[in-house]
RNA sequence: GCCGCUUUAGCUUAGCUGGUGGAGCGUGGGACUGUUAAUCCCAAGGUCACAGGUUCGAACCCUGUAAGCGGCGCCA
């Protein structure tokens, strides 16, 4: 279909829009953009102060007296009031707003007032047309009430109806701040010439500890749901020296904490001739590029959620702290802590060790018992690896994970046999190392986390749309 | 895998030591020309999650089941 076609038919189905062009669309690719092009935040600008506009929006609430409706429009960028009064308005029109429910969607025409009364402009109605009309007998249940029970949280209610529940300004606050935290990771990586690459959902192995996997039927035999995208990055290494990706990850714990989801969104980066140290400095990077990003571009939500702005100024202006697992096991039993060296930092030690601080903390070179056989020994004192983990404050936990990787086939092989792990399920691994292996590692982020850790979210749950955990998969 | 808690109207909830379940919001009807979660009047709406048990009598006590929520371990 030409684009002059599509315009056309556009037009004939919706002969109500106000078609305007879209300047940017239009240069790029010569086509008329058909769809709504006035929002809310312009009529809220104060540009368009007495001029006759159309808007297209949803009811947010209403208020009727016998002569006058106050309505409350929302958008995707914000809300207005809408006044029409008895004696202005055709008076079939005038029933047909008063009986629009909350989430009614239509289209309304009138002119753009600034008025204090409403805090700032309002739209005085002269017509409405009703699009999607909602059934008095199956109002929006989305209600003040379920709002306020939640406060800030989320109910069971809320959840079975989150499909309803994007549609309110928290929820739709979070998924602005979630974009933003994706584009800017896109941007960090691709404004350092660093090259997007896709690995495959569907594999063979484990990652992480096998008890973790999802186990799905594939065509007579098993497959299983990738826990992470590191395996088949090492394979692409040689081929492109510095690749990321954003991409689902599936874990098959049983958590139930603020932490975690079944399907969770991981960036992973992997890069060439590089160490521990080189992979720590892009994680840092990486993560204070995302809250400067934030601060760019969306601190009217963060303050809506309550957010300390110069927290965040703080985590992007600030170089993250490094601590060796050695220091952190002794400042824990400093603090009476029963941990021994070789223990694993569960989240209980992570929490009593980050309650004190004002930025992110790198954990580095942890005991080797403690990690899995894809980290490299360090070769100074092999009872470590060269490895971080990247603490948030304010209990969020941990959002990177990473280090440099065993790179040459003999260590490879040494430390699978050490881990008793069988080698058959790794050899594409393994043989990536037998062809002019290299020094390469890289690390992986929560973004969910990270998201939540920023916009200060109860749970995690929050700021993901459709949230998966292990007793949860709809809607 | 382990521990804890919850379930009363569409939503949020009150319901004391067991004696015929109340309210706010929402919905419907009515009043009101500047409301900000508007206000005022009226109405409809309940097998108290389900199944047993104890009791003259159970939303309430006991047992089981189910669903959900919180947390731990593990991790991003």
């Amino acid at each position: 279909m030409n684009p002059s076609m599509l315009s056309k038919i556009v037009l004939a189905t919706m002969p109500y829009m106000p078609l305007k062009y879209n300047r940017r669309l239009e240069v790029v690719v010569g086509l008329i953009l058909m769809a709504k092009d006035l929002w809310i935040s312009d009529l809220q600008s104060g540009d368009m102060v007495e001029q006759e506009i159309s808007i297209q929006g949803w009811v947010k609430r209403s208020r009727s007296s016998g002569k006058i409706i106050f309505l409350s429009l929302r958008d995707s960028t914000g809300n207005i009031q809408c006044v029409a009064k008895k004696d202005t308005l055709d008076e079939q029109k005038f029933a047909d707003l008063k009986s629009a429910l909350i989430e009614s969607s239509l289209v309304i025409t009138g002119t753009v007032k600034e008025d204090q009364r409403s805090g700032g402009n309002e739209i005085s109605v002269s017509d409405v047309e009703i699009i999607g009309s909602v059934n008095p007998e199956a109002p929006f249940p989305i209600t003040e009430s379920a709002m306020a029970a939640a406060d800030g949280g989320e109910t069971e209610f809320l959840l079975d109806n989150r499909h309803l529940y994007l549609r309110t300004s928290r929820m739709t606050t979070m998924l602005k701040i979630r974009s933003s935290v994706f584009g800017a990771i896109h941007s960090y990586f691709r404004g350092l010439d660093f090259v997007e690459y896709q690995a495959p959902c569907f594999v063979a192995g484990a990652v992480e500890g096998g008890s973790t996997l999802f186990e799905v039927p594939y065509f007579g035999r098993k497959a299983y749901l990738t826990q992470s995208w590191q395996l088949y990055a090492e394979a692409a290494m040689p081929a492109l020296e510095r690749l990321y990706t954003i991409a689902p990850s599936f874990r098959a714990e049983k958590s139930r904490t603020r932490r975690h989801l079944t399907e969770f969104w991981h960036a992973e980066m992997e890069i060439a001739w590089g160490g521990n140290d080189d992979v720590m400095a892009h994680g840092e990077a990486l993560v204070r590029h995302i809250c400067a990003t934030l601060l760019e571009e969306r601190s009217a939500e963060l303050e809506s959620l309550g957010r300390d702005l110069e927290m965040i100024r703080r985590f992007a202006e600030n170089p993250f702290p490094r601590i060796r697992y050695d220091e952190a096991v002794e400042r824990l039993q400093a603090l009476g802590v029963d941990i021994e060296w070789g223990d694993d930092l569960d989240y209980s030690k992570e929490k009593i060790l980050t309650a004190d601080f004002e930025l992110p903390h790198f954990l580095t070179h942890y005991p080797k018992v403690a990690k899995p056989f894809y980290h490299r020994p360090d070769p100074e004192d092999d009872k470590y690896v060269l490895c971080h983990d990247l603490l948030a404050p304010e209990g969020y936990g941990e959002i990177i994970g990473g280090g440099e990787r065993t790179w040459s086939e003999q260590e490879i092989l040494e430390r699978i046999d050490e881990e008793g792990t069988p080698r058959e399920a790794y050899e594409f691994y393994i043989d990536v190392r037998r062809y002019g292996g290299v020094p390469h590692g890289g690390f992986g982020l929560g973004v969910d986390r990270v998201i939540a850790w920023l916009a200060g979210a109860e749970h995690i749950r929050e700021v993901i749309p459709f949230p998966r955990d292990s007793r949860r998969v709809t809607p």
